[in-house]
DNA sequence: ACAATGATTGGCT
DNA sequence: GCCAATCATTGTC
């Protein structure tokens, strides 16, 4: 039932404790690292390529900001937990909590490159099935395209990251500084100057290559 | 109760 | 490059 590609990854699971440390740090770490899901068809995995940071109440642009809420409320839980949200009445955007219970710190996952479920991915955005390369850039190249592809939405706030059919894996792939291009984040008014968005330089599969 | 807002995307010019 | 879509949450009256 499993493929040799799934079985590889067992063991190789984030505890939480790579999630429960410095936000930007985790944000860093967090690239070359696996998202995999698994859904009724199929094994999806993808590597992540691109993140962002956002902190409590020190951070103006982050949904911490104002204390909890009813919506960021798994945003204050531990780090390892999922915080999704809607944006635009559209979209939804997966964020993994970080740092200790109580800090209101996430890091948003904004890119990733295709790896496994591939036609899966592109069933789940409503798109034709289309291998051409420049295709499959554009498959996961940004936070709503991400969580669509991985069927991610509303249902799915608030669980940890410690599931056999939900979680985040060490695919042996580091990135050193060198490697990371660091910006200002993406579609943000307040706090617009924090440079806390990390993305993998020489890759194909981030939203913006600057 | 109600109006404004937004960590985006896709389609059209 | 510009702009509409679409809605849960939030702040204000």
């Amino acid at each position: 039932m499993n493929s040799p590609a799934q079985n590889s990854l067992r063991n190789k699971t984030l505890a939480s404790t790579f999630f429960q440390k410095n936000t930007t740090r985790v944000a860093k770490e967090l690239l070359g690292k696996g998202l995999f899901v698994r859904a009724k068809h199929g094994a999806l995995l993808a590597e992540i390529v691109e993140t962002e940071a956002y902190l409590g109440d020190e951070d103006a642009a982050s949904h911490a900001f104002r204390g909890p809420t009813k919506r960021n409320a798994s945003m204050f839980k531990s780090g390892g937990t999922l915080y999704v949200y809607l944006i635009y009445g559209i979209n939804h955007c997966i964020n993994v909590v970080t740092g200790v219970e109580g800090s209101g710190e996430a890091v948003l996952i904004r890119a990733a490159k295709p790896l496994l479920g591939i036609e899966q991915m592109y069933k789940n955005r409503g798109l034709p099935l289309d291998n051409s390369v420049k295709s499959l850039k554009n498959l996961l190249n940004g936070p709503g395209k991400l969580a669509k592809a991985f069927g991610i939405d509303l249902q799915h706030d608030g669980i940890t990251l410690d599931r056999k059919d939900f979680r985040l894996v060490d695919l042996g792939k580091k990135y050193t500084p060198k490697q990371i291009a660091k910006t200002t984040r993406i579609g943000i008014t307040k706090a617009a100057d924090l440079h806390f968005r990390f993305f993998v330089k020489d890759s194909e599969f981030v939203s913006r290559r600057a």
